[in-house]
RNA sequence: GGCCCGAUGGCGGAGUGGUUACGCAGAGGACUGCAAAUCCUUGCACGCCGGUUCGAUUCCGGCUCGGGCCUCCA
């Protein structure tokens, strides 16, 4: 039994899906105008976790996980006039760049990878219909949601009306009737990417683009919808009220979930504090994509996780050993209490230290695969990318070295080696090496 | 200002109404020609003040500090 924390309710509760046979879940992807930094990272990785976990207790096809891209956003459109190229220039780089990035990190592809850009049909129809309803108008090319129109409005955030606009920090736009509607169509001016609507040439919101393409591709209510804390308010409020009101009030999503930041001394990681580190820059330096999707899983998904050099080689190590210890096993059977501590709120921390404790390669392996780790051989883990043939070679004359009680000779061998970063091992069945 | 969240040893980090995990780093030892790896031993903490309780790090209230959202944001 799974059990999940719910932002909505602000409780931990069982976990039962809708239909065991089709579980839904949604994440908040990128919007590909720049490179995923680690903070980004997060949310693929502990979803991923997820993912595997739900895989494991309801089946290998039991779950659909569609993971959105935006690719049309201003932000995009801005980058693109900065290189003076089409805006699609961009977003397929990035997306490329996204793409390889999660994968390094060992998250694998969502089920589902829907672009904004090939939705824009049923955003219309969508919108069309919540103006039918009553819940959104037109205004300048515009077409808003109406915030009054939705009762319930806030509940996500557990913010009321007046609180939101005694903190608004936006000029409100002239055309909206209340200050807090947002938009879900906006024009496009000419050379601007676009498409025809009944409301003139134009793009779609942001928000509308989720509430749009998780109806068209996972249903009225869906099991999870997931994303970083800072989703919570507008984007998944937001979310809510227009797949609520276009729904018949049935609900988005039965579980809300929500990660935590991934810290740079005491603020978060992000883009606009310019305080970023990209899972790229740290792969060029020689760390391992496992490597940082370890450390990112040290900490439990809704607490904020500090990001430093420290919890990078403590990750390195962790796995040294862990590989040591799975060797090249056999994955045998998972260890229960890997599975009770992921299925407590998805406790990966607790996870990840009872994994230190299995004895048994075989279930080492096993267990470990639920948390996307030890999915390379031991082999690839401590030698991939040396020059094998050449290592052995100096070995052996470092063996004969001290087979004539050379040991100044042997020394300088290792130490020649150590400054190559390939570590020797002199254990009871012979030398071994591995890098550093 | 409003709404949220957090505060655990040098660092990371779970968890619990009553013997306070675990990891990393450190110290000592075993092993080793010396190392490395491994094994053993080991020191170190629950922000402050009240309350509830036989007993609170754990529950409640207040305070302090830190962070997040209220604008794009994972």
């Amino acid at each position: 039994m799974i059990r999940l924390y719910d932002t909505l309710a602000r409780e931990k509760r069982p976990f039962v899906p809708l239909n065991k046979e089709r579980i839904t879940m949604y994440v908040c992807g990128p919007t590909v105008y720049g490179r995923a930094h680690i903070g980004n990272a997060r949310p693929a990785v502990v979803f991923d976790t997820l993912a595997r976990l739900i895989r494991h207790e309801y089946g290998e096809n039991s779950l659909v996980y569609a993971r959105n891209v935006t690719d049309v956003d201003d932000k995009i459109i801005a980058a693109a006039e900065a290189e003076g190229v089409e805006p699609s220039i961009i977003t397929k780089r990035y997306e490329r760049h996204y793409v390889e990035d999660m994968a390094a990190l060992g998250v694998a592809p969502p089920t589902i990878a829907p672009h904004a850009t090939q939705e824009i049909g049923p955003m219309i129809g969508m919108i069309e219909r919540l103006i039918g309803l009553g819940h959104a108008y037109e205004a300048e090319g515009h077409v808003l949601f109406s915030v009054p129109s939705d009762p319930d409005y806030g509940v996500l955030s557990r913010r009321d009306r007046d609180a939101m606009l005694a903190g608004a920090r936006v000029e409100v736009a002239p055309y909206k009737r209340d200050p807090a509607d947002f938009v879900m169509w906006k024009p496009s001016e000419d050379g601007v990417i676009g498409w025809d609507s009944p409301w003139g040439r134009g793009r779609p919101g942001w928000h509308l683009e989720c509430s749009a393409m998780i109806e068209r591709h996972l249903g009225e209510t869906i099991d999870i919808h997931g994303g970083g804390l800072d989703l919570i308010f507008p984007h998944h409020e937001n979310e809510i009220a227009q797949s609520r009101s276009a729904h018949a009030g049935a609900p988005l999503a039965r579980f809300w979930i929500h990660n935590g930041f991934v810290d740079m001394g005491a603020e978060k990681m992000s883009k606009s504090l310019g305080n970023i580190v990209t899972p790229a820059e740290l792969l060029a330096e020689g760390h391992k994509g496992e490597t940082l999707r370890l450390a990112l899983l040290s900490a439990h998904y809704r607490q904020p996780l500090p990001w430093t050099e420290a919890l990078i080689a403590q990750a390195k190590t962790i796995l040294d050993r862990l590989y040591r210890t799975a060797g090249d096993a056999t994955p045998g059977k998972i260890d229960g209490v890997v599975i009770d501590a992921l299925s407590d709120d998805l406790n990966t921390p607790a996870a990840l230290t009872r994994l230190q404790a299995i004895a048994d390669p075989g279930t080492l392996k096993a267990s470990a695969a639920l948390l996307g780790l030890l999915e390379s051989s031991a082999e690839d883990w401590f030698q991939s990318g040396a020059n094998a043939s050449a290592i052995e070679r100096r070995i052996a004359d470092r063996v004969e070295a001290k087979k004539q009680r050379d040991f100044a000779a042997a020394d300088r061998i290792r130490e020649e080696l150590k400054a190559e970063g390939i570590i020797l091992e002199d254990g009871p069945g012979g030398t071994t090496w591995r890098r550093e």
